[in-house]
DNA sequence: AAATTAAACGTCAAATTAACGATTATTAAT
DNA sequence: ATTAATAATCGTTAATTTGACGTTTAATTT
């Protein structure tokens, strides 16, 4: 048996495969939640649609990687970015064995840098709209939807989405998009005004409404310190997650 | 650029690397949770002790080579496994590159099968009293533990861990070793009983007091249907969860 | 000035929660 | 028979959280 590692004084005789890694853009305008997705340049499986992704570089760790493929793409650093999954089967990849390590990017789609992006064809696609992609990157992208509707019913992380200024209502539109379930409206900002992780500005947004609703910023130090609480946004979202 | 996908035809001037699986396995006795590990008996780092891993295979998924390597030291199949992450620094592994992606099982200790794994020269250590691991290994089993911690705060899957037959007690000595806390004896048994999740027996366990404990075993079904609720077992885990 | 729109605030009863106190049951050891 | 020891049950409380709804407010359009 090869694999047995007590008759091993090597590693010679394992197989090598190629590590890629790739990334699930998830993005907001203020308005639709979006991914970002390329149209591959190369074969195999060219012109069709994909996940950018790309193969960890000799000194990288996995994370860096990552990291330098979601710049590569967006020309955005110190973004939300975390491992979803390693994918490993034999035959996702018809060219050679190669395991991929997804990861799953939210940014704020006004900082993103479109004349970076032109090289490689990428291009934003509604969350509902986005169309099939090539060997798993499917099974990545739904993975990757549920994995946020799960944190996200636990956990801020939906302020990465956010523009730096942003409404409520524009807030409650991207829970809603997120859950596919429309959201009380008054007992969502009694649930927001409760965290104490929004400050408050004197500006207005008047594009939505006569009115118009009030401009909010997050208080980064309250949210990094409170973003392991169990926010508990969604009630009862066993009932919504997949 | 050798990573940009725009200008490859081919992955031929990629790197190739070594992936590799460990896994994390928890185990109960009904008494005290534990750690399997093993000693290894080859270099590099011969005699040290060490998570129980090996090479993904030529035609394996992922999943089944973590299912392969646990069998072989546990001789166990059918157990709760899943995947924790990647880990994948240059440097974790001083002979040659190695992605290693770390699986974590909860077993039930009275199950495993104690001469398959005398081979590995394997041991079972309490979680408080586990020697220092190899490589990046003890950084997985914190991570692993985290998770363990994380997830059963909402999910029922320290059941898992229990023999067929297990006493409310027992459970509850499970629950406070995870987390490390007194749990109130009387609420956690409200709440246990509120899930409807177990089968009362007539038979008790006499070992541990006079009067005894009734046995209980778990409702397959309504465990399984049940999983994805949010169960609370654990009031304010976030106070916990480090 | 009235109408319109959606933002923002308020109310309430029901349910759930954690933190306790107290009691009863069972059986081995004395 | 009494004591000791743990298991299990029952109950209470105040605080908090819930979802469901009604109402008011602000600013623009007409």
């Amino acid at each position: 048996m090869t694999n047995d590692p007590l008759h091993m004084i090597t590693y010679s005789d394992q197989v090598r495969v190629l590590v890629a890694v790739d990334c699930i853009i998830f993005g907001f305008d203020g308005d639709q939640l979006q991914i970002l997705l390329i149209k591959r340049g190369f074969q195999p499986a060219k012109d069709q649609w994909s996940l950018m992704g790309g193969f960890v570089g000799k000194k990288e760790t996995l994370d860096g990687a990552a990291e330098r493929i979601l710049f590569e793409l967006t020309g955005l650093k110190d973004v939300y970015l975390e491992q979803l999954s390693a994918y490993g089967s034999p035959e996702r990849d018809p060219i050679e064995r190669t395991v991929s390590v997804a990861y799953f990017a939210l940014i704020d789609i006004n900082t993103y840098k479109t004349q970076i992006s032109d090289r490689y064809h990428a291009e934003w696609f509604l969350i509902n709209e986005a169309p099939s992609l090539i060997f798993d990157h499917n099974n990545m992208v739904e993975e990757a939807k549920k994995r946020i509707r799960y944190k996200a019913a636990l956990h801020p992380i939906l302020f990465e989405l956010m523009p730096t200024k942003f409404t409520i209502p524009q807030l409650q539109n991207l829970y809603e998009q997120v859950y596919n379930a429309k959201i009380d409206n008054r007992n969502f900002i009694r649930k927001v005004n409760s965290t104490d992780l929004l400050i408050k500005l004197t500006e207005k947004d008047k594009s939505s409404s006569k009115r118009g609703a009030f401009y909010y910023t997050l208080d980064k130090n309250k949210y990094k310190a409170k973003f392991q609480s169990f926010l508990n946004f969604i009630p009862n979202p066993e009932n919504l997650i997949s």
